[in-house]
DNA sequence: TTGGACTATGTCATTTTTGATCATCCGCAT
DNA sequence: ATGCGGATGATCAAAAATGACATAGTCCAA
């Protein structure tokens, strides 16, 4: 499923055109993204948790040159599944 | 944030209900959940990609009587950030 | 429709998650 | 505004994800 699955969901159900439906798509996305922008979490019962989380990582590793790479600290999302999303 | 800030970016930049509003947010997460349901990979670009991945874990604790536990197959939902969530 | 831009894949060592359970906290439907 | 059902945190060990990078594959804006 991609973006335009989800629009065409909106179109079938709403009778809205096709860019009034991706404009509902998009603000709901968008809304999500600022809203972890600004480090808050978001919580959607049934569906899913998304929050920021603090990047330790330390290391990685470069396969061609088969070294070790310093991974830089920062910020992670961290999702967790809601119940419906585990029931799968 | 929770599912009615959502849905308040939606009245507020539509000028929908709050119950249409709320219908939309709804509509898309549903036709989400539906699509990981049907075992089917979503991919946002931009935002995120969920997919279904085999459960291979096989032990767990129970903290209270402090031993392993067994844990059976199943199938989880894997979430990658999109590149605008990774530059947080 | 097309190509530019974004994502999947494969690899290794270290970091992080998973999973059951209970109590506490809180989303959100009524 | 309230309450019910769902989510979080803590715990430990094993299992899986992370991260850089190049290539192949694909989303999606114009």
């Amino acid at each position: 499923m991609i973006k335009n699955d989800i629009v065409q969901v909106i179109e079938k159900k709403t009778g809205f055109s096709r860019m009034k439906a991706l404009k509902m798509v998009e603000l709901i996305l968008n809304s999500m993204k600022e809203a972890l922008s600004n480090n808050e979490k978001i919580e959607i019962r049934g569906f899913a948790s998304f929050k920021i989380v603090p990047k330790k990582s330390g290391f990685g590793r470069d396969i061609r040159r088969k070294k070790q790479i310093r991974i830089k600290g920062g910020k992670r999302v961290k999702f967790r599944p809601g119940q419906d999303l585990k029931k799968l």
